[in-house]
DNA sequence: GATGAATGAGAATTCATTCAT
DNA sequence: TATGAATGAATTCTCATTCAT
């Protein structure tokens, strides 16, 4: 039993779930190998073996929350009939990852807070503002609108989600609609 | 002599500066009462005194930090004649935090972003988008422009910052256009 | 003296109840200034003022909680009726310091705890043990009978409080009748 | 070498002795990972390794303790020959709990009483009562004989550690005696 | 007299990392 | 290859006490 964990390539994989889990539960300057130990249920050591440093597990966890978040973004955009309306459909993707998914949202901009300092982290945040970039080119006439367009759409996020302010239904809409229509 | 410290009334004043560039320097994950003792020149003790946790240090950070800033925001606008372009004055505005003052940029959106974590912070980051927009509404002929502008502003800004990317002569101003003549 | 009381006369009154309170609340060990401070609603110096020490404090404290331990058996055996059965007595009186004045309970045997470290502590715990034995001896034919009981009360109390033990009925009154009944 | 400390099997042990020593010298309240390691002469991080918290210390002193003192209990037994004079014997033992090992008796009881506050201490200190108890029952004809023993023992041993006073020759025996007898 | 400020010691913990096995 | 043990630094925080006002 104890000797059947030698094969385990799942491992690793794991012990990145768990640490999200903990960046999620105790934000980033909680992430230590101990609690993402405790969290996997592996050993302290097996941690510290896969991951040299506390910077490489703030990496690995940080890269599948990027991966995730973009994944996401993608699909909303393919899941998007041709002709949508751009804006109001923006609004919708900020006003549901300001409720339904504000934990994750949140994550995403610890994200960003980690990049200022970490250089490491600085590439994989890059990475999401490309990314978000590169799928709103797909419904924008140029590259300056799709720039502008998730300039502003992480903006509005991020005030909401510090104010806490609950935009009047069609305020969004209303904030975006003269970018898309800038065509 | 020796008890030339014993009354010393700017000290609160001086460790929060000795805060503000402990973040500075070592981050919000490096702000701690020995650092800022340190930076200060105090006993520990007296930071403990006056500072009873380390939010209670954080949130004074980014009080001051916020004033600044909003401070210097007012004064550009009062700065701009009646008749600026607003578009072109922001981008400049922008650009320039990204170069002169890019590290005190990014202290102030590591402390901004703290508001993610720290319910005690979050009414001060409040305060700043609140503040910013209500500095751009004395340009703008409506809230609603006010918002979206400092949202694209906020978002930019961010934006840069973590892709390092430097924008091209005119590409802000183009960017922010049209948010301002939608007047 | 008269006008340096007439501001407040009922603060260190109000400063040794909210003593008993933190000892209640945190334990002998979590006894402190501050706490007191916190606890009356008075400034740290406050306490300071009127108790130098930590042990002064301890002092007060546990020598109000014994003056009402003792003022409460006193009550109890004058509410016997004189041909009362003093092992049902006793035996309830145990059972009642277990179930309603459980807290009240604890308390008193933190005093002897105490009184087991601190010097200025056992006089204090030492008049408890007096006292009791001095109320049982209105009710036992010599000083030794008196001794035993009060002997056994505190080891059986002591004993269930610690072992959470509920006793059957009748029974802590048949391990009390043989001392009793020894006249 | 400088790896001799490396691997040393015996040190959690030696760390429960010295914890031993620490509440014997400085009382429980004075129980702390830095002196216990101190007094052991290890590093203070292999005192936190081992016993994470002041707690888990503790509860590793009193069970060392109650062990010690049960064995004792157990050995003091065997050696009475089978028709002693189960009070007298009593008598003697608490005797010399008082003189000749009044040290280790307070310690005994400090780490006793400390099961008021800490429930992790709770069962260890049951386990004290009831195995006194079991010891007493190879001697008296019921259960109930065996716990009112138990706790007059107690009771006894207490009080007079508290009030320092001194049994007159006889008198322990005579206070016992009517518990024995009642069979 | 009363009290806010100050201070140095020490508390429990948590930690990244190293090393022997 | 994996991991339990070890360790020294650093963390926040609490505290009794002193002192100037």
């Amino acid at each position: 039993m104890a000797s059947s964990r030698r094969h385990d390539p799942d491992r690793r994989d794991r012990m990145v779930e768990a640490a999200i889990r903990v960046v999620d539960t105790h934000g980033i300057a909680g992430l230590s190998h101990r609690r993402v130990a405790a969290e996997a249920d592996v050993p302290l050591g097996s941690t510290t073996y896969h991951f040299a440093s506390r910077e490489d597990l703030l990496v690995a966890a940080l890269r599948r929350i990027s991966e995730r978040w973009l994944t996401g973004v993608d699909d909303w955009e393919r899941a998007l009939p041709s002709d949508a309306d751009l804006a109001r459909a923006l609004a919708r993707l900020v006003e549901e990852s300001l409720t339904g998914g504000r934990a994750r949202t949140r994550l995403e901009y610890e994200l960003y807070l980690a990049a200022l300092r970490h250089d490491a982290v600085r590439p994989v945040a890059a990475h999401c503002v490309d990314g978000l970039t590169a799928v709103l080119r797909r419904r924008t006439p140029d590259d300056a609108t799709a720039r502008a367009l998730a300039a502003l759409t992480d903006g509005l996020t991020l005030q909401l989600l510090l104010t806490g302010r609950v935009p009047a239904p069609g305020e969004l809409r209303a904030l975006l609609e003269p970018l898309v229509g800038a065509t």
